[in-house]
DNA sequence: CGGTAAACGGACGACCCCCTCCATTTAGCC
DNA sequence: GGCTAAATGGAGGGGGTCGTCCGTTTACCG
């Protein structure tokens, strides 16, 4: 990325915003998101840009003026999910029980996963440069840190569970939702399921392998 | 497929054999192999096959006379390790513990899975129509029905884990072991940890979400 | 040593996807 | 209604993989 010149007051929003468009413009590209997610949610995140163009009813060129990249036009299309899985975390760090919060949350946010399989690429993909993530993520890192923390002073989670394990969830969740077909839904409840019984604390059990050390933006796709 | 013309003692061998093959074939042969279990381990298995032939130093031709279809070379290039699952099932089954015997076998076959990208896919694969595995698979799914029966018997495991449950493994480990990285081993390691004590008989516990009745044939890489 | 059939490998046409260019259409304003 | 800049869409060059064809090389046998 070139330096930029010192100064620029709206960080150059490479997408002027939905807002300074004309009609028909605006009308497009709310069409190609709606055609985005579906496809992704249908096919994964390898799909096409001519298939998404074509299911929009626009040309190419359209689609690639509004979103000039790849990792743009998923990250707009995967914006108000993400949004959900924010609002859900708030609501768990609000819950009076930081353990069912706990559950609550991953329960979601896998549910989410395993309905839409290109929500989880969106998810966890990294987005170099990116910053619209950025911050987005790193509040969910704090306030999943905070969750997990609150939990364990509740003597629901146990001790050694670490923060990576939430990862370590999403990305075996993730292996069920693209595998098991159209299972994909009651495998996903299951296995969460089980994790979430073997997270509660319990009776002291054997020593567990050491964490990973995942972080969310450590991942991708295919590694 | 078009039918056959009523006889055909040997049923046809799409692949000559490696004996009936001249020496500088069977070379060859074994070269390709080679390529392709250390193309697939390190770069999963959407190599193109003409790298996997660069590798081996032949040319593609070579190759595609060799092993027709894509899914002939990768039934050969991990007979090898199949046959170590294989063997992993058969020596649980000979362990005086059954529930010992489950949880090795387990924690080899993910290992496995997280050690070898290209593995999984090849494990969890369909064969449509290829016979090679499936006399092998329905030997390991009755192996492994025993197991499973054997250790919920001498109540180390909890009664309404189901067979499918292995499966869900499986799916579960192999998106940790696309995902994470150069973690992929840890993490594995570690989300076999937390599902083998949750699979452990252990004080009644509340209802777990029902299986999600997979089985072996039905899935893929990508569903 | 010589002949033959097996084996070889590179080149090639078909297909797909990416992304840009440009001639044409259209919305919005006077 | 007419003008202008924004917006459009399809064609096309570039890159990559697939799988086959065919002229050349090589192993094996007599």
């Amino acid at each position: 990325m070139p330096a930029q010149t010192s100064h620029n007051p709206p960080p150059v929003t490479p997408d002027p915003g939905p807002d300074a468009l004309r009609a028909d413009a605006r009308e497009n590209r709310e069409r190609i998101l709606r055609a985005a997610r579906e496809a992704y949610a249908l096919h994964g995140i390898d799909v096409p840009i001519s298939a998404i163009a074509r299911r929009a009813g626009v040309g190419v060129a359209t689609l690639y003026r509004r979103f000039p990249t790849r990792t743009s036009l998923i990250t707009e299309a995967f914006t108000e999910q993400l949004a959900e899985c924010a609002g859900a975390l708030d609501e768990a760090l609000e819950d009076p029980d930081p353990w069912r919060g706990f559950c609550t949350v991953l329960r979601k946010v896998c549910a989410m996963q395993a309905a839409d399989r290109g929500f989880t690429h969106a998810f966890l993909a990294r987005f170099p440069g990116d910053t619209a993530y950025a911050g987005e993520r790193d509040r969910a890192e704090e306030g999943l840190a905070l969750l997990v923390r609150r939990a364990k002073e509740a003597g629901a989670l146990r001790p050694d569970f670490d923060v990576s394990d939430v990862v370590l969830t999403l990305l075996a969740n993730n292996g069920v939702a693209n595998g098991a077909g159209p299972e994909a839904a009651a495998a996903s409840r299951r296995l969460v399921g089980y994790l979430l019984e073997s997270f509660r604390a319990g009776p002291a059990t054997g020593p567990l392998p050491p964490p990973a050390g995942l972080e969310l933006d450590r991942l991708g796709g295919t590694g």
